[in-house]
RNA sequence: GGGCGAAUAGCUCAGUUGGUUAGAGCGCUUCCCUUACAAGGAAGAGGUCUGAGGUUCGAAUCCUCAUUCGCCCACCA
């Protein structure tokens, strides 16, 4: 890329986005910099949740595409073929209600276009508005393989969900029945468990009389000890029984009489059941098979009828006469009514209760008896537990685990079929003159056992989470036995929220190891959700959502990366306003501002190439002193990241340049290239150059824009840039190096910075004016100290505007030079020995004992057999995995001790 | 009804297997437009770490109980 003169290196003194971000991003996507190689090395594989087609871009998706982005970009630094895969999901529901809503607004209805027209009608909308959101996502830097880009709906994808349900077909694992199913009345569609989540609302408990032959006159009365209590009473039209609990003695006399429905007058049976609870309501139940779940089993257990009193549309159907037509709150309303008026109303009661809701439209989902395609998943669960209980996937945070777990030992079958028109239509063919069904991979024209031509295709469609969930390996080009699949798979990482564990981590696994044989990816790092910060969840229809787009264009796609990951804890929910994000949009302008300082004092300073530095020894405390905190840094950044504690890494990033390397590398750096010393310049310039090239490096994945542009501007320093990388995108990730950091350096520094901050605090109490130069005393506490504090002394009267500078130790007697003028106000600074290095290394070497006698006993532990075969796995593993931890700790201490007495 | 998370500075939150003086951002107070940055610099105030017990040489951290929020799961009609 481009050479830049350093003569023509003015910079604007703020730094502006907008000119750099889409700059970078088109280059680095024509250069093909997000498309890796497959070579002998392990690859390092994301596939992105990918986004509803009808989605754009908000906060939620900003924080979960920034934190991929850092994993992808951190590993293909780190020398890893990095594969980020895009795409988008046709979201059955949800696109055919956005379509559904543009008909309308012509009045038009899906049934006035018929099915063809519609499912063209939805293509045309994807190819104008489904891309929106992969454009936003290139906004904000994501740097996925858009060359792999998928959608699940294509061709390819298609042809992987048509195989994955004749497998499962074949495998005897899914199977078509009459079952209660949670009805969406408004999308006129099943849902599975998951789609339909409890809400809680304000309900009312309705009590009522049923009614019972008169034994002398053979009417129908009250009976005035049947009284029944209801949430629904509309449902009544189709009840077929009462039912009481087996152990309930109250009702003994109930048995033998004939009970019949008011309003319809219908004879109903009389059953005993433990489901029922006595103490609920009165302990007399209705019975109503078609239209509540429990109720359907009872109906099973009992051989009740079931009769169905409902249109899709949940109005009242013909069995429901004489309330036909009516829908069914309205219909509620009625009966009620009617009740009252023939004196069999009670009472009703306020009663809180959950009810499910449509995911999509929020319309009261109805338990509803239909026909519909389920999937057994208690073999596809088992498969997942075993990879759970072997450790081959790893939750961060741990603790969705436990989630994870108690779902899949609860899992109930999964219904996939949906009456919509917009998905993968049910590769299932019935033929007319057999009657039997075929499943097939390839459209069915004759019928494989009669020959017959008469075949029908079954009308529904899948859920459309039958498709995302072979997103890890239908995207590598499953079911052909493809060269990327075969590098690409397990994938390393997955990053999600925690709403779609169920829906959609969970069913991956499933989906993973039952037609690829292993899991999908090896951890799933789970974080929040994004709300306000008064704690609501962030949503366009609330209306309290922040636009992540407009922030980019105020404040740019790096400070709003940085910002949210900044703010997140790991897994914690992130609660957000715009405000907060001025963080990103400071810091941003902080770096900009602190190289711009950097290359206006450079000058015509060159190194030979990145990486250059002066040798160790013969470099100043304050020079080893930066090297050695950027060590660090390298070392908190990389553990940070490998533990998904991306706030952590972003905090050091933070601190390290403003607190460390602004506030008193730079300052200090100061008197040296405003004075007169050549070699001292070249010295400092040099360190200077390193740190900043190897922060811009750790900086890359969290502002790759920002970091690209001025790691550029720093090519005009070095004179061999052939072997730079043409792109910081592919620059070598910075490897930590323990002969860098220096403690000694460290401990000095901390005194400095002790004496020039005691110094301020008493100018700053004293009112003493900034630019008038004072003298002042610094006391040391400890006489060793005092060489070790002289060496600053530049430094100090420097950054302390102070004239001169007398260090004493405790037990002299105060100077006597200080001049007349100050006398009243001499200026006296403690300087703690906050430890001296002796005490240091014997701080150290304390510590060294304990940690090997901990390795001791550890170690006698695990060579216990008898301990190795009795404590659960667990245990054993974890004191292991504590050994190794130790045995990391003692190495550090051990070389820590080793540098301090090197430079004694 | 089960399960999970949270309670730390005025606000929003960090605090990684228990360890010197509990941190950050924002806000607040004082001073400073000092030749990188006022989107900045220097200094400062502000904390009985929700409460009560317990374990320990040592607890914000571990245990028990309580209180208050939030979330998830479950067939209470």
């Amino acid at each position: 890329m481009n050479q830049t003169d350093p003569a023509a290196q003015e910079l604007p003194s703020a730094y502006s986005p907008k000119a750099v971000e889409d700059k970078w991003y088109s280059l680095w996507e024509s250069c093909g910099l997000f498309t890796p190689q497959r070579t002998d090395a392990p690859p390092y594989t994301i596939v992105i949740p990918p986004p509803n087609v009808t989605g754009i871009l908000h906060m939620g998706h900003a924080l979960n595409n920034t934190i991929q982005d850092i994993l992808i970009r951190w590993k293909r630094m780190a020398g890893a073929p990095a594969l980020w895969v895009p795409g988008t999901d046709h979201a059955g529901i949800a696109t055919q209600n956005v379509v559904e809503k543009k008909l309308a607004r012509e009045k038009k209805t899906r049934f006035d276009l018929g099915r063809e027209k519609f499912v063209e009608e939805v293509w045309r909308w994807k190819k104008e508005y489904g891309s929106t959101i992969v454009r936003q996502l290139r906004k904000l830097g994501s740097s996925c393989d858009w060359s792999r880009e998928r959608f699940t709906m294509d061709e390819g994808l298609s042809r992987a969900v048509r195989h994955a349900f004749v497998r499962l077909y074949e495998d005897g694992l899914i199977y078509q029945g009459h079952r209660i199913i949670n009805w969406c009345p408004r999308c006129q569609t099943a849902l599975s468990d998951e789609e339909a989540p409890y809400q809680e609302v304000e309900g009312k408990l309705y009590y009522y009389h049923y009614l019972s032959k008169d034994p002398a006159t053979g009417a129908l009365v009250k009976d005035e000890k049947i009284i029944i209590a209801t949430t629904r009473p509309e449902t009544m039209l189709g009840d077929t029984a009462l039912a009481v609990n087996p152990k309930d003695r109250r009702y003994k006399k109930l048995e033998g009489k004939e009970i019949y429905l008011p309003l319809q007058d219908r004879r109903l049976a009389f059953i005993k059941d433990p489901l029922i609870d006595p103490k609920f309501g009165t302990g007399i139940v209705k019975v109503t098979p078609a239209h509540d779940p429990n109720d359907f089993v009872m109906g099973e257990r009992h051989r009740l009828a079931s009769i169905n009193v409902l249109h899709p549309d949940a109005r009242v159907n013909e069995n429901g006469a004489p309330y036909q037509g009516l829908d069914r709150f309205e219909a509620r309303k009625r009966i009620l009514a009617d009740l009252k008026e023939k004196g069999l109303f009670v009472k009703e009661e306020p009663h809180r209760h959950k009810v499910p809701h449509c995911y999509r439209c929020h319309t009261v989902v109805e338990p509803y008896l239909s026909k519909q395609w389920f999937v057994r998943m208690k073999p596809l669960a088992e498969k997942a537990l075993q990879a759970q209980e072997e450790k081959r996937i790893r939750f961060y945070p741990q603790r969705w685990t436990k989630v994870y777990l108690h779902w899949l030992n609860n899992i109930q079958d999964w219904c996939i079929s949906r009456q919509i028109w917009w998905g993968h239509q049910i590769p299932v063919w019935f033929c007319g003159s057999c009657q039997k069904p075929y499943a097939s991979v390839t459209d069915l024209t004759s019928c494989p056992s009669c020959h017959g031509a008469d075949l029908k295709q079954d009308p529904d469609v899948l859920d459309t989470w039958f498709s995302s969930w072979l997103w890890p390996f239908s995207t590598l080009g499953w079911p052909d036995d493809t060269a990327d699949l075969k590098y690409f798979y397990p994938t390393s990482a997955l990053a999600t929220a925690q709403e779609i564990i169920f829906f959609w981590v969970a069913r991956m696994i499933m989906a993973g190891l039952y037609f690829m044989k292993e899991v999908p990816f090896r951890d799933v790092y789970i974080h929040g959700t994004v709300r306000t910060d008064s704690g609501q969840k962030m949503s366009k229809s609330l209306g309290n959502a922040i636009d992540p787009l407009e922030l980019i264009s105020e404040i740019g796609a790096d400070a709003l990366r940085f910002s949210i990951v900044m703010l997140t804890a790991s897994g914690q929910d992130a609660y957000l306003s715009k405000e907060k994000f001025e963080l990103g949009r400071n810091f941003t302008n902080k770096i900009w501002n602190a190289a711009r300082f950097s290359f206006s004092n450079l000058k015509d300073f060159r190194a030979l190439q990145p990486g250059f530095l002066p040798p160790l020894k013969g470099l100043g405390v304050v020079d080893r002193w930066i090297v050695s905190r950027l060590e660090h840094v390298i070392r908190e950044v990389d553990g940070a990241l490998a533990a998904y504690r991306f706030n952590d890494a972003a905090s050091a990033l933070y601190h390290f340049f403003w607190h460390d390397f602004c506030d008193w590398y730079l300052e200090l750096s100061k008197p040296v290239f405003y004075g007169e010393d050549r070699p001292a310049k070249e010295k400092t310039s040099a360190v200077l150059l390193f740190v900043l090239e190897t922060y811009l490096r750790l900086l890359h994945p969290f502002m790759p824009f920002l970091a690209e542009e001025l790691w550029q501007k720093l090519r005009a320093y070095y004179r061999d840039t052939q072997s730079m990388p043409e792109s910081i995108l592919t620059a070598a990730w910075p490897g930590f190096e323990r002969k860098k950091v220096s403690a000694p350096a460290e401990f000095e520094m901390g005194l400095m910075q002790q004496a020039i901050g005691g110094i301020r605090d008493l100018r700053a109490k004293l009112n003493i004016p900034p630019a008038k130069p004072i003298e002042a005393v610094v006391r040391v506490a400890d006489p060793g100290l005092l060489e070790k504090i002289g060496r600053f002394d530049a430094a100090i009267r420097h950054l302390a505007r102070l004239e001169s500078l007398s260090i004493v130790t405790e037990f002299e007697r105060r100077p006597t030079h200080l001049s007349n003028v100050f006398k009243e106000m001499e200026i006296f600074v403690r300087v703690e020995g906050v430890v001296d290095l002796a005490a240091e290394r014997a701080r150290i070497l304390k510590k060294i004992e304990e940690v090997s006698k901990l390795l001791d006993q550890l170690a006698h532990r695990l060579s216990n057999a008898d301990f190795i075969s009795r404590a659960p796995e667990e245990v054993v593993e974890k004191e292991r995995a504590r050994q190794t931890e130790l045995q990391k700790i003692l190495g550090d201490l051990k070389d820590n001790l080793a540098l301090f007495e090197s430079v004694r």
